[in-house]
RNA sequence: GGCGACGUGGCCAAGUGGUUAAGGCAGGGGUCUGCAAAACCCCUAUCGGCGGUUCGAUUCCGCCCGUCGCCUCCA
């Protein structure tokens, strides 16, 4: 089976093939100027489950993620806390750090920042000057000269034109050209800034990622990916320093965006001030609420991020734990509670199904990592585990089929696992938030017992009302063969 | 204005040139249950509109309508 991955470049999906081993991998990070939203956790959380799928296809990788700690923004809100914009910086990289630990995302091998690569990022505008491809007009500036590069423009598809129509000189700078942009831009003052041939300076926006990628991967990788509104100018932008300076080309084999998450008719931003950070998020939602709901549309739709659709998650993510319980509680059925006229069949049918399921999981991700196609499937299978589990089918040559089971067992966890997913053992805990407080378990526990007394004695009503007493509570009784368990609604 | 994306059942959302267009939510019917809940079973779509290519298109092409994004900081 091989994988196939859709092109920003070409604009199609591509078989895999990298360079070499092994995969060179490099994702447009943070600018860490606040807390992570959800439209990052969005990009980072595809990244895993990229990285974790190469990983599965026998790849080892070598997963490289920035953070761009000089930024404009990060100097303003120190000035205006009063705090070094490196103490900024500090704080919301830590940040970053919290959230996508809370979301089982893997750290990458290596988090180059912007102030601890200006050294590589000087090399190459000097390279840049020295072969034409930049310019430096005296007034502490660095340009690139985007004349100097014939393909600008093939990452975004926009002609020349296209670019001009939309470029800007703003008042101070000293282009050549309307669509040239900045390498290095002059220190003014109150701002950090860095010794350099051109004065004292920091570098401008793009050219950071271009001296990160080559310092920790090479002059040419294999995957570079980020968010969709970093195509232009930025990813542009690195392909023409990248490629000018080293002369190799492709600076990135494959380019891989993610589909923009948007709140009502407009993409969440810090700047739009329209975000929920992902911790709020996860104050009332279980983080693996939160992964599947980023992994039920495939990775490049836009998505309109609402309230509900995690709500919808939640229980999309109820049927992958009931169905795994299923299995296991299956596996924990003991032979002597067989009953008669029972089948292996049943229990047959369930582990080939789970040899099946893990050969169309891995058709769904091959295919541009559809992880929207791949959920479907473990569904299909949790809803045939809970089906088998209510059979009590156990009973004919039972060693034989708790090995089969067990088996379909680690398959399901390993599939789950690829998608970084580590759940709970109870639906109970994907619930966060004040409803999750309402009541203690012991509470709940000692009404269930009064209740089950009433119930003893027939006193139905009286039984009732404790229970509809704890659903307006936010908790639900359900009366199975062996008990009455609850659940929070 | 330029570039691009999208429009699939009540909602969310995969997908395909031709046997039954995934899956989830909600809804209806049923089994089970003291009642209920849960679970399980069954049911609910011809794919925005108009043309074209084709033996055949939801899937390819063109136009139109609608929604949205990028073109400026931005994951």
């Amino acid at each position: 089976m091989t994988l196939r991955i859709y092109n920003t470049l070409s604009r199609r999906k591509e078989e895999f093939q990298p360079l070499g081993d092994p995969v060179r991998f490099y994702c447009c990070g943070m600018t860490p100027k606040f807390h992570p939203h959800l439209g990052h956790a969005k990009l980072f959380v595809t990244m895993d489950v990229i990285r974790r799928y190469l990983g599965e296809k026998g790849y080892r990788v070598r997963y490289v993620q920035n953070f761009t700690d000089v930024d404009d923004k990060i100097i303003a809100r120190g000035l205006s806390e009063g705090v070094s914009a490196a103490a900024v910086a500090r704080r919301y990289t830590d940040g970053y750090f919290h959230s996508m630990e809370a979301l089982n995302v893997q750290p990458a091998d290596v988090y180059p920042r912007v102030s601890q690569t200006i050294s590589g990022i000087i090399e190459m505008i000097q390279g840049l000057i020295a072969g034409g491809n930049a310019y430096a007009p005296g007034n502490g500036d660095v340009y690139f000269r985007v004349a100097s590069f014939p393909s600008y423009g093939k990452l975004s598809h926009r002609t020349a034109d296209d670019v001009l129509a939309g470029a800007r000189v703003t008042v101070g700078e000293e282009k050549e050209d309307p669509r040239d942009f900045a390498l290095w831009k002059a220190a003014k003052e109150d701002e950090p800034s860095w010794p350099s041939p051109w004065g004292a300076g920091r570098p401008g926006w793009h050219i950071e990622c271009s001296a990160m990628s080559r310092q920790e991967l090479g002059d040419q990788i294999d995957i570079h990916a980020g968010g969709p509104d970093l195509i232009f100018p930025h990813h542009e932008n690195e392909i023409a320093q990248s490629e000018s300076f080293t002369h190799k080309e492709p600076f990135a084999r494959y380019w891989v965006h993610i589909g923009q998450l948007n709140v009502g008719s407009e993409k969440m931003a810090h700047s739009l001030n329209n975000f929920t950070t992902v911790l709020e998020t996860l104050e009332r939602h279980h983080p693996v609420v939160l992964r599947l709901y980023y992994l039920s549309q495939h990775y490049r739709t836009p998505v309109t991020y609402t309230d509900e659709s995690l709500v919808l998650a939640r229980k999309q993510a109820e049927h992958l734990i009931e169905g795994r319980s299923a299995l296991a509680s299956l596996i924990a059925q003991p032979a002597q509670d067989a009953v008669k006229g029972s089948s292996p069949a049943p229990v047959r049918e369930l582990a080939s199904m789970a040899s099946d399921l893990s050969l169309r999981f891995f058709e769904a991700m091959d295919d541009d990592f559809n992880t929207a196609l791949a959920l479907s499937r473990l569904y299909v299978f949790s809803r045939e585990a809970v089906r088998v589990s209510q059979m009590r089918p156990i009973g004919h040559d039972p060693q034989a089929q708790h090995e089969a089971l067990r088996l379909a067992l680690t398959t399901f966890d390993h599939l789950v696992s690829i998608l970084g997913f580590d759940l709970p053992r109870s639906s109970v805990e994907l619930v966060r938030g004040e409803r999750a407080l309402a009541l203690d378990a012991a509470t709940i526990e000692a009404a269930i017992a009064r209740r089950a007394e009433l119930r003893r004695q027939r006193k139905w009503s009286e039984a009732d009302a404790i229970r509809e007493q704890l659903l307006t509570q936010g908790i639900v009784l359900e009366d199975g063969s062996h008990g009455t368990t609850w659940r929070r609604a």
